[in-house]
DNA sequence: GAGCACTGC
């Protein structure tokens, strides 16, 4: 999908009629428009279906409207899911356009803070996360006749918790008597027994997509310096070819990236004879005026070159892109479950990944792509990303569940299983924390159930909850916001000119909206915001509450130590507690860089943890 | 005395 606006050549010139003509003309043309027929036959005939399609097939903005257009709603609504917020946005934008209608009518869209729907919405488009949000309040999904499962590839953590939700939804519906519901699962996976054969052998319909040829070359020899040969390759491309030809160069994060940057401009202002250059960086945290330069059309006798993280290879498209050079690395967080240590490390991507990465070349004409690895190391790739479901901490998804009444989440039909290990573990914290409680199974407490509502990890909410007693909500209500995202503290890449008071304003916005969220939340569960002024001790005894597994203290040596698994750990310089050395700190996080580091630290007293969980202390013995 | 892949509720 492009953004979803429309052009505006496109309206000038051409009264609205000819617009919408002209768009019905579009839909037409599109690859998917042939098998209209088929699909709708599947759809009527089984309850499941799992769509197969290339990228600019059209099947996002088409399937709902032709399962809408053939009455498969039933008067009720069709919800296609999307990991991404703003594809979910843009794409309602586009297939409202297309049924001439205003967003929020027939067609609509939900994400979280923004609820463009109405009564009359009849295709909506919203997060997995947000219809996960819903399946809390409604395990059967009453409100809708057909749920669309989009880029069901991406496995994020949502979706796969979303085919279990929705197949048991569809099950208990069928057990009820209810009207039933269709399950339409979208993706561009190879792996489609895997996902045929979880929902009861549904039949697999093939798209054609409007993917171009592209030519793949590998490195002949190992590559010891992939930066090197990502440049090296770079100037190879640019020497040869003629301007106007992009390039789209995977690395691995901002650093590098930055410096990959520089090192091109240096060296292209040594180069005669061959185009100019113009080179971006491209990654999350860069600013969004930043960001938006990549999609500046390349001046006349210029090439493009972008270097990207993997946002390049799902969030942002970027037209144009002739050349891929792909390193063949990624950062990615490593999760120890064990000793609740993240790290964030450099890994070799997956096959469908690098898969993912070679497609970016070929959106409008072929492409080449260029890979700095050889062959055989190619094949020792793992052929998918192993799914987020399987790597990271679960307490929040296992709260989720409980509160659908899903009351042995080891058993859960998931398409594939976390770590019997990792469910274990998201138990033990919830049930440290208060929120569940073992009988012959795990249960929700009421306390549990109050937490579920908070769109937190769990010791978050632990926090919300806690601050009545201590009257303090006022203040907790802020810092969960702050907590629950990126830094609010900005650090300039380059260090000349500190103008923006060291605030990120996205992140500190984003923050606002989520503290209005939560207070609403605390609203409608009718707890009193009160302040606690000046006296930070209510505060910090309510995020003990939340917090009590996460405490260290300082040892004789002057170092520290948790208390959980007496672990070394240290204090991070960018905290101001760096230099002090207080007796008992809790810490948000722990991050191995060249040291253990905690991150996000306050300063308690070790009375406060014997007093919020003394089972768990007893025999931790805290300052005794 | 430091180093921040990407999403999402």
């Amino acid at each position: 999908m492009t953004n979803g606006q429309i052009p505006k050549k496109m309206r000038l010139g051409s009264n609205e009629d000819d617009f919408y003509q002209r768009l019905q003309q579009q839909r037409r043309s599109l690859p998917i428009h042939p098998a209209r027929g088929r699909l709708i036959h599947e759809v009527q005939r089984h309850s499941s279906v799992i769509v197969i399609g290339e990228t600019g097939s059209g099947k996002t903005t088409q399937i709902p409207q032709y399962l809408y257009e053939a009455g498969l709603h039933r008067n009720a609504v069709i919800a296609v899911t999307q990991p991404r917020r703003v594809a979910a946005i843009t794409i309602s934008k586009r297939v409202a356009q297309e049924k001439k209608t205003e967003l929020g009518h027939l067609v609509g869209y939900c994400v979280r803070f923004e609820d463009v729907t109405t009564d009359s919405t009849k295709l909506k488009y919203m997060t997995d996360g947000m219809l996960l949000r819903e399946a809390i309040l409604d395990p059967l999904l009453k409100r809708y006749s057909v749920v669309i499962l989009d880029e069901a590839h991406e496995r994020t953590i949502h979706t796969d918790v979303l085919f279990g939700v929705v197949k048991a939804a569809q099950r208990q519906r069928a057990e009820q008597g209810l009207k039933h519901i269709k399950i339409v699962v979208m993706s561009a996976t190879m792996d489609v027994d895997h996902f045929s054969k979880y929902f009861n052998n549904a039949p697999v319909l093939y798209l054609e997509g409007r993917q171009y040829p592209i030519q793949v070359f590998y490195s002949v020899e190992h590559q010891t310096d992939y930066m090197f040969a990502s440049l090296v390759t770079l100037f190879q491309i640019h020497k040869k070819e003629p301007a106007q030809k992009d390039v789209l160069i995977f690395l691995t994060g901002q650093e590098e990236i930055e410096s990959a940057v520089k090192s091109i401009r240096d060296i292209a202002k040594e180069i005669t004879g061959a185009p100019n250059l113009v080179v971006y960086p491209l990654y999350s945290s860069l600013p969004s005026f930043a960001q938006m330069r990549v999609f500046q059309p390349t001046p006349e006798g210029c090439r493009k070159v972008v270097v990207a993280t993997n946002i390049a290879e799902t969030s942002v498209t970027i037209q144009g892109i002739k050349f891929v050079i792909d390193s063949g690395m990624v950062k990615a967080k490593v999760y120890n479950p064990n000793s609740g240590l993240d790290l964030l490390k450099v890994v070799r991507v997956a096959k469908d990944q690098a898969l993912q990465r070679t497609g970016r070349a070929g959106r409008e004409a072929p492409g080449i792509c260029y890979r700095l690895y050889t062959e055989d190391e190619f094949e020792t790739f793992s052929n998918t990303t192993v799914p987020e479901i399987q790597r990271c901490n679960l307490a929040s998804v296992v709260l989720q569940l409980l509160a659908m009444h899903i009351t042995d989440v080891a058993a859960f039909d998931f398409m594939d299983k976390p770590s019997p290990e990792a469910v274990k573990k998201a138990l033990e914290q919830l049930e440290l924390l208060s929120a569940v409680e073992k009988r012959e199974r795990y249960k929700l407490t009421p306390l549990g159930r109050q937490m579920a509502a908070f769109p937190l990890d769990p010791r978050l909410s632990k926090v919300i909850l806690t601050a009545k007693d201590f009257q303090c909500l006022e203040e907790i209500l802020t810092i969960v916001s702050v907590l629950s995202v990126d830094s609010v503290l900005f650090t300039p890449p380059n260090k000349q000119w500190c103008h923006e008071n060291f605030i990120d304003m996205r992140n500190m916005k984003t923050a606002q909206e989520v503290r209005r969220q939560l207070k609403e939340i605390c609203e409608r569960q009718e707890l009193p915001i009160q302040s606690c002024g000046r006296d930070t001790v209510p505060i910090r005894k309510c995020l003990a509450a939340g917090f009590f597994m996460s405490a260290a203290e300082l040892q004789r040596e002057g170092e520290y130590v948790t208390l959980s698994t007496r672990k070394v750990v240290s204090i991070h310089p960018s905290s101001v507690l760096f230099r002090c050395k207080p007796g008992y700190v809790l810490y948000n996080e722990l991050t191995q860089t060249s040291k253990c580091y905690m991150r996000d630290l306050c300063v308690i007293d070790a009375e406060w943890l014997y007093d919020t969980a003394p089972n768990y202390f007893r025999n931790k013995k805290p300052g005794r």
